[in-house]
DNA sequence: TCGATTTTTGTAATCGATTACATCTTGTGA
DNA sequence: TCACAAGATGTAATCGATTACAAAAATCGA
């Protein structure tokens, strides 16, 4: 009847149990947490009471008196992009394993969003920071740095002391694209980027530059379209395009996502794929193994890269190692797939070839 | 020099800013948290030494003693899968609003992961549990709602006192796709269902059931694929259609990536989407508007799902209110596009029409 | 100006665990 | 059997805030 009922609980508390057990409090404790440290007649007696009891120690008690909260905070700038989704997992994986927590920050590509965060680390209900996201967090990450939490940075190079880097070879990477599509005989390039500013951009964008200039092309034989990592800005760019007379015939977009809705959009205007355009895309998501052609694309070692960047936030928590030490590049695969080809030159005249 | 030097951080605790202000903590405490009840003067005199120190609360003292931990716990089946991240977004924007955290719980559609959030919301982590799974958590469920921790339930019906439901009318929807497809002509059908057991499925296939027996069809006219929600799923399914002899021209598929999965893989058949065959998804999810052709399906209020889900959770975490009234069934829109078209009979030899 | 009332501030208990240190047991060898 | 070491357990301080209650200060009316 009282309007409570449902919420009604007896919370069980370690005295009770010790209580139950005839023991110290100190005696339940070290049973819980470091069996070896007590006679295995009094263990069985602590662990029987537990039982009885249904006792479940109060975590944040234990963190307050331990100062660990056991939990991670994952900043990503977007969680419906499956990049970061499958980063997550990989995080996820290797956290869990060590009972560790991960608190989401989703700043939904806002970057006003982050203050929220940096508060939440602050305040230390957090052991560490793991930043997925491509800004340099401003104000932000100097105060995250100075309050002495560790931080480990994914998905962009944050080049400051103390901020270890678990990347992909995003340069070497763009540059490839471009040999790659240069090797197919295409002269002019087009390039969708990321959104403008982000830490990772400069490097794609930079590895592109150097790939064209290796190639022999200069700027004239390069368009840049920019926006951030969604479908629309592939979309965009593809509007671009094709108001453009001497369009570029060989694309590499900074993400999946943006090369498949440049796809979409070309081929709605009758542009075949890869007979007149060549696109390549970057991260490798499942999706783009369901477009149609299928994307030609570089994917990257998404789970593996969340693995490998939890491990070492973990290593900074636990050992306090030098964070500079830690810093790592993996590499990416290309997938060469089905809307990279040969370029057709008009002279040809459809010597068709599907892709390569 | 020393090994930890970068780990340097002197806390500051509210005793520091206390003497810093020439006040006891109390008042500090008040100021910070019920300003009202302090004199202009002091108040003035306190923030400044909270300026000057750079003071923030240690939240985990405050958890403790407030016994209020300010954070959720979101179970979702699979982060990769956009229905859910989208979810999370509308998730997240309610609850950071109201200053609450999210700690995710990512069953990776592994059921046995269950057992450590379960383990996470008992001993008091988290104010309330936001569970997307379709799976029931069978002992976990049930301890979970008797510790007394406020639940809510989306994307799966879950009919337990004490467990509001906000879901969106899948039944209804998928009655609707039926009598869709039925009206479009076609006589046999597919079903693309998700993992057996999952209650949003049961639901779904109810729905899918009532629509066949309403149109005047017979179980003989039904054939029905399984497996989890992922694009290989439609594969799968494809697969066993490609096998068939008789074979079902309309299918409704219960999420948008199997019926994705399935497009894909039939037309590297050459069988045509949607003259010889029409797909119907559900969720509404991006990716469904950049397929070739873009998929009819259904799409569900996912963002505004997640907002009301977290709204109404933090009514029960604040009021007590009684769960039983919280129960919401949203409405679902069916997105008329290119993959559904009336059937073509043999007989009428391509006379070919596009999406309807 | 004084006492009563209201407002503001301080003292100390509390939340629920962990753990340093003290104390009590047990075991061992002479 | 005793002295001593090693091992097990207990006592009480501690983590860092909030808040009930007590005490002090300010306000007010006569």
């Amino acid at each position: 009847m009282s309007r409570k009922r449902w919420r009604a609980v007896k919370e069980i508390r370690i005295a009770d149990v010790a209580r139950l057990a005839g023991v110290s409090t100190a005696t339940v404790s070290r049973v819980l947490s470091d069996p070896d440290k007590v006679r295995q007649k009094t263990h069985d007696l602590v662990m029987e009471a537990v039982r009885r009891s249904g006792y479940i120690p109060n975590s944040t008690a234990q963190k307050l008196r331990t100062r660990r909260t056991m939990n991670v905070l994952v900043i990503a700038p977007r969680l419906t992009n499956p990049v970061f989704a499958e980063i997550l997992r990989g995080v996820d994986d290797e956290l869990t394993q060590s009972g560790y927590g991960i608190i989401i920050g989703n700043l939904d590509n806002r970057r006003e969003r982050e203050a929220r965060y940096v508060d939440l680390a602050l305040s230390r209900q957090v052991d560490g920071i793991l930043l997925l996201t491509g800004y340099i967090p401003e104000n932000g990450a100097r105060s995250m740095r100075d309050s002495g939490l560790p931080i480990v940075a994914m998905c962009a190079a944050i080049h400051e002391d103390g901020i270890p880097n678990i990347v992909v070879q995003d340069r070497e990477a763009a540059r490839q694209a471009v040999e790659y599509l240069a090797r197919l005989g295409h002269r002019k390039f087009g390039y969708i980027s990321g959104t403008l500013g982000s830490i990772i951009e400069v490097e794609r964008f930079a590895g592109f530059q150097e790939g064209i200039a290796a190639a022999g092309f200069s700027q004239d034989d390069v368009v840049r379209w920019e926006g951030p990592f969604v479908f629309s800005t592939g979309v965009s760019a593809a509007e671009a395009f094709l108001q453009m007379k001497d369009r570029p015939t060989g694309i590499f977009a900074a993400c999946d996502e943006s090369a498949i809705g440049f796809i979409k959009r070309v081929r709605a205007e009758r542009i075949r794929v890869p007979q007149d355009v060549s696109v390549i895309g970057f991260d490798g998501i499942e999706y783009a193994d369901y477009t149609e052609p299928t994307l030609t694309t570089f994917r990257q070692p998404l789970h593996e890269l969340g693995c490998v960047g939890a491990d070492v936030l973990l290593k900074l928590i636990h050992n306090a190692m030098k964070p500079e030490d830690w810093s790592i590049r993996l590499p990416v695969t290309l997938l060469e797939r089905e809307t990279t080809g040969p370029v057709l030159h008009k002279d040809y005249k459809s010597l068709r070839r599907s892709a390569v």
